[in-house]
RNA sequence: GGGCGUUUAGCUCAGUUGGCUAGAGCAUCUCGUUUACACCGAGAGGGUCGGGGGUUCGAGUCCCUCAACGCCCA
């Protein structure tokens, strides 16, 4: 027999075992209560961390308990594309490796070396759930970019477009311009760098007598003002300086000395400001209210002078250039003040851009700005000009908070771009009225007819402006509404609770989503456009006109086409078949305005697809999708839809949607959570999963993330390597509690075969329970089921300490299963772990060794089985491998189990049954006996203990053994511990023991309390007897201080009238019990100075 | 700036609706290889529950406030 256990040898033939005997694979039309999960899919380019780690255990203690409870269990399996990790994953190497970037390759290519890399490298993460041990379905792994996701992303941006619930329209975006792609806000570093900062002067076009001429404002991107399309300045500058001054005063009377003078310094600063520049900032108020206009420099733009908040008196000159095309700050100044415009001077690549102004003709200047590097060269150029002019005040050094491209590592620019949304709000009339999907059509319906969802009332949102309204003022619900009404009514609950807040309060702002990405791995836009100028005949003409549309919206049009027409001046939508008509009928001397001609495909069709590009002149968008717009239909596109009769040969959507959980990290609550219920609700008509179990996130021992760049990440798969998958998930269910961060101090370590990693000390645990676990079936139990003969026992004539143990293993099964069913995993896991360590192991089997030769040894033997039988089914979700091999050997060692009744055991552990609770089993009373001998035990123990620190401390030998002990109890504890004196002199460790009720006992002893027992040693010939009182007199004093307080409680009027009487009568019983104990050792301290 | 969370033993964490002397694992100390297990056994020490205030007969738990730290969103 191995002397201990070793993983490696057994997880790969235990997992062989499982996947052949078929356990892992979804049976939709098998019997059973459905219990399905889908895996939050990992990025196809990464490999496993700790956090994936986590939630698949997490994931599989689910599935695997759900399996063996008789459901019909069904984790689904699959990765995701994650659009820019892996281009850029990619791009780099093919960069490292060949010098080339994705232009020199091509989107086609390019996108099928993305495809060549993830089939080489992207099932790694999936080999690695496999070491855990995860019970996924791995014959129906998913991609999310896969035919099959494909169709599902395909028809329901078509849904969406067709029920006006996609746009487009100008955004400002972080872009890459060496990358040449928008990058996503958590992929902008920001780092404070060296910079300039730029005093300049705009003239002030006809100011009137004792106006300035000159308006002031500084900036530290001189190249964007080719863009500016106006000045701000305050409103109410000289409110401002007074709120300022208010709020500065009352941060000083509650700064710290410290922190003081920086305060005054402001307020000082800020006095100042007000002598030096508020008459002037009030005057240019005046003058932005009446209407002054400025002549910009170099473009010789007129460009208002404005008033808005976002320029701020107290800084820099009081006023502020504004460039929505190329600061966010500057957008939402537009987006108060839309009559500005905006004008974008930056090309894709990072080149000043020909410069066109509003009415679309190019700006005379725009020639010699054109092409030059923004930053660099075309901010030199502007500086220059702007300083051959006389218009540069002062260049001054200053630090500036730049931000960088993760990827690339070049300098982040604003850009304004066109991008595709999704419609999140509430919906007017108008747009409600296009909505086709049933779901949505319904849920509009039943608002307009006074039937809003019960929640919706209860969490009423402030109405955007602009919204319909249902029969009594509700607004129309749109995506973000019925997504919030699934988790209002509790229809999709989170665990823990307060995680719902965070998703209530993000999808509550009804932010429209961005959807597309500048990317080429992704799901394409199905999105064809072209412009067609009906302003000028000589473009194109009527008949040309006519001839497209017709073929858009004729019967040639496909069933899943969607077209939508855009009028480029005032960006309204026109329905096609009304414009057709009017063409039809118009002359060619009649006017039209241009138009932008959107046509949306749902599903794949070469053939139209080719007549819109090749003889419509159609182009389609070169963007693709957001990855969490293919994430968002995981939990149906995975199933099937829209075509799940046709899939997987049979019905998993119909058997498994609603899916039963949804375990993941809180950082996607938003980005995905929300957008799974919101599309699982608009494209199946019903909630994705009941419930969200949100997991903590893993972090160093100095709470910091784990990172590569620190170097501080943990590998499961090391651990796996260095404990075994076992002891990985016994740790990491063990510290999945429901808070929201936990800390794992990390350690480096020498594998075996050389390798330095982190490993964390944390693991040790789940590897000594295993070791544990496998001892004492291995090393115990098995080798003692010699001449095992089970037959039908009647539990009530049962030894005590038998009794006992299959009391306990239903106390156990009950808390585990309440913990399990609320989803809190270290609960059970500490459960599980004390049952099997303390009760089974320390306790009981320690009992049955006095037992091997007796009689009823058969009995212990039987029971012996049947508790490490329903041992290891509890643990098997938690620690499958070690289980699944003890499983194999107690078939074999036992193959008939049980008390009342035996029966045969099913083969595989992952496939047997969950025990069922038997209340017959309980036994208060047992336990409560048990628990007095326990204490008789432990008592003898820590008195032995003592007997030895002394005579150590006196350099005698230690004892073994304590001699006679003698028990002074009631008549009840007499008869018991008489009848079970054999195991507690062999686990107490004394040579002998005496129960009486006769009160006697003998004077020279040490006397512990316990139960309302004194248990009397008599060691007074084994240790000074000054020792002993030492020992005594320390107890008293004990008791004493404890006494004293208890007192305390019950001299309190308002304690004992008003606390419930069966807690204050429990304190009169302990305040009883102290003050006996208390005489008791006094008596007996006395006897052993006499 | 807004939201959420954390602060309990040297470390990592439990502590359900307020109610026996606040627990676990690791670490520390003492003792122990008697035949499942030293990845072990028997015991011990160690905490003013972040600070301050309040509610209550009673607060680690509820409320207010301050502080530190972390995460998410802007």
């Amino acid at each position: 027999m191995a002397k201990s256990y070793d993983p490696a040898a057994v997880e790969k033939h235990i997992f062989d075992f499982w996947r052949q005997g078929g356990w892992f694979a979804a049976r939709p039309d098998a019997e059973g209560d459905p219990f399905c999960m889908v895996i939050p899919p990992p990025n196809v380019t990464g490999a496993l961390h700790l956090g994936h780690a986590l939630n698949n255990t997490l994931q599989d203690i689910l599935v695997r308990r759900a399996r063996m409870q008789g459901r019909n269990a069904f984790w689904m399996l699959g990765t995701d594309h994650a659009g820019i990790a892996t281009q850029a994953k990619v791009e780099t190497t093919i960069k490292k490796e060949e010098g080339k970037d994705r232009h020199d390759l091509g989107r086609d290519e390019m996108v099928r070396r993305i495809w060549e890399w993830k089939e080489q490298y992207g099932g790694r993460i999936v080999e690695q759930l496999k070491l855990m041990g995860c019970s996924c379905d791995y014959e129906r792994e998913r991609f999310t970019l896969d035919e099959m996701c494909a169709k599902a992303v395909r028809h329901t941006f078509f849904k969406l477009f067709r029920d006006g619930l996609i746009y487009r329209g100008k955004r400002l975006v972080n872009w890459d311009t060496h990358l040449r792609t928008a990058v996503a806000d958590d992929e902008v570093v920001h780092e404070t760098i060296k910079g300039k900062f730029y005093y300049f002067k705009y003239p002030i076009i006809d100011p009137k007598p004792g106006e300035p001429e000159f308006v002031h404002i500084a900036t530290t991107r001189p190249e964007t003002m080719l863009g500016d399309t106006a000045v701000a300045v305050h409103p109410d500058p000289e409110k401002q300086f007074d709120k300022l001054e208010a709020q500065w005063r009352e941060d000083l009377s509650k700064a710290k000395d410290k922190e003081k003078p920086a305060i005054e310094a402001q307020l000082e600063n800020l006095a100042e400001r007000r002598n030096t520049h508020l008459p002037l900032l009030k005057t240019l108020r005046d003058m932005a209210n009446d209407g002054r206009k400025i002549r910009l420099p170099l473009t010789e733009r007129e460009i208002p002078l404005i008033c808005d908040e976002w320029a701020k008196p107290e800084l820099g000159t009081g006023c502020v250039k504004v460039t929505p095309a190329h600061d966010p700050n500057d957008w939402d100044v537009h987006s108060r003040h839309p009559e500005i415009g905006m004008i974008s001077v930056l090309t894709e690549d990072g080149k000043i851009a020909e410069i066109v102004e509003p009415d679309g003709s190019v700006n005379p200047r725009s020639s010699e700005y054109a092409g030059l590097a923004f930053s660099k060269e075309g901010r030199k150029k502007v500086v220059d000009d702007l300083d051959a002019a006389g218009l540069v005040e002062e260049i001054e050094d200053r630090k500036i908070e730049l931000g960088h491209s993760d990827r690339s590592k070049t300098p982040i620019e604003p850009f304004l771009s066109d991008q595709w949304f999704v419609k999140m709000s509430d919906l007017t009339e108008e747009e409600a009225a296009r909505v086709q999907t049933p779901f949505l059509k319904q849920r509009i319906e039943a608002a307009r007819n006074g039937k809003p969802s019960s929640a919706a009332q209860a969490a009423s949102e402030p109405r955007p402006s602009g919204s319909g309204t249902g029969g009594d003022g509700a607004p129309l619900p749109g995506l973000a509404q019925i997504a919030m009404e699934a988790v209002q009514d509790q229809r999709v609950t989170f665990h823990p609770q307060r995680y719902a807040k965070t998703y209530l309060d993000w999808l509550g702002e009804k932010r429209d989503w961005c959807i597309s990405r500048q990317l080429w791995w992704g799901h394409r836009i199905p999105v064809w456009t072209r412009e067609v100028n009906c302003a000028n005949w000589k473009e194109i003409s009527l008949q040309d006109v006519v001839a497209i549309i017709s073929a858009l919206v004729g019967p040639s049009g496909h069933e899943s086409t969607s077209v939508l027409i855009v009028d480029f001046e005032n960006d309204s939508i026109l329905d096609p078949a009304a414009l057709l008509e009017q063409f039809e009928r118009a002359s060619e001397s009649a006017t039209f305005g241009r138009y932008r001609i959107h046509v949306c495909l749902g599903e794949s069709n070469s053939e139209f697809e080719s007549l819109l590009t090749n003889e419509l002149k159609f182009v389609q968008d070169p963007d693709v999708l957001d990855t969490w717009f293919s994430s968002a239909l995981w939990p149906h596109s995975t199933m099937g839809w829209p075509d799940a009769a046709a899939t997987d040969g049979g019905n998993l959507l119909a058997t498994y949607y609603p899916t039963s959980v949804l375990s993941t990290a809180r950082e996607i609550i938003t980005l995905w959570v929300a957008r799974m219920v919101m599309t699982g609700l608009y494209n199946v008509g019903d909630i994705p999963f009941d419930d969200v179990v949100i997991h903590p996130v893993i972090q160093d021992g100095q709470g910091r993330k784990m990172s590569k760049s620190l170097d501080n990440g943990v590998d499961p798969v090391d651990i796996i390597d260095f404990y075994g998958a076992d002891a990985l998930r016994f740790t990491l269910a063990d510290l999945a509690t429901e808070t929201q961060d936990i800390r794992m101090p990390v350690k480096k370590e020498t594998l075996p075969d050389g390798r330095k990693v982190n490993i964390s000390p944390k693991f040790e645990q789940g590897r000594n329970f295993v070791t544990k676990l496998w001892q004492a079936a291995n090393g115990y139990v098995l080798p003692n089921l010699e001449g095992y003969a089970p037959q039908a026992l009647d539990v009530t004539k049962l030894r005590l300490e038998d009794r006992w143990i299959l009391s306990r293993t239903q106390t156990c099964l009950r808390e585990i299963n309440a913990a399990l069913d609320a989803y809190r995993f270290s609960e059970a896991m500490e459960k599980l772990y004390h049952f099997t360590w303390d009760q089974f192991c320390s306790e009981y089997i320690e009992m049955t060794k006095a037992r091997r030769d007796g009689a009823d040894w058969g009995t212990a033997q039987q029971v012996l089985a049947y508790v490490l039988d329903q041992i290891l089914r509890m643990l098997h979700p938690f620690i499958p491998f070690v289980t699944e091999e003890l499983w194999k050997e107690i078939n074999a060692a036992a193959p008939q189990r049980g008390i009342g009744t035996l029966a045969k055991p099913e083969d595989a552990l992952i496939g047997a049954a969950w025990p069922s609770e038997d209340a017959a089993l309980h036994d208060e009373a047992v336990e409560a006996e048990m628990a007095l001998l326990q204490g008789t035990i432990v008592s003898v123990r820590k008195m032995r203990d003592t007997v030895n620190d002394y005579r150590a401390e006196a350099k005698e030998p230690t004892l073994r053994t304590l001699p006679k002990i003698a028990v002074v109890c009631d008549a009840k504890a007499e008869a018991l511990i008489t009848r079970y004196t054999d195991f507690v002199t062999r686990l107490a460790g004394c040579d002998a023991l005496e129960a009486r009720s006769d009160g006697n006992k003998p004077g020279d002893a040490l006397v512990d309390i316990v139960h309302g027992m004194q248990v009397c040693a008599p060691v007074t010939d084994l240790i000074d007897l000054a020792k002993v009182r030492d020992t005594m007199h320390k107890q008293i004093a004990d008791l004493e201080g404890q006494k004293k307080r208890v007192e305390g409680r019950l001299s309190n009027p308002g304690y004992v009238d008003r606390a419930p009487p069966e807690i204050v009568e429990e304190t009169r019983q302990q305040a009883r019990d102290l003050g006996a104990q208390i005489d008791v050792l006094r008596m007996q301290v006395e006897q052993l100075s006499a």
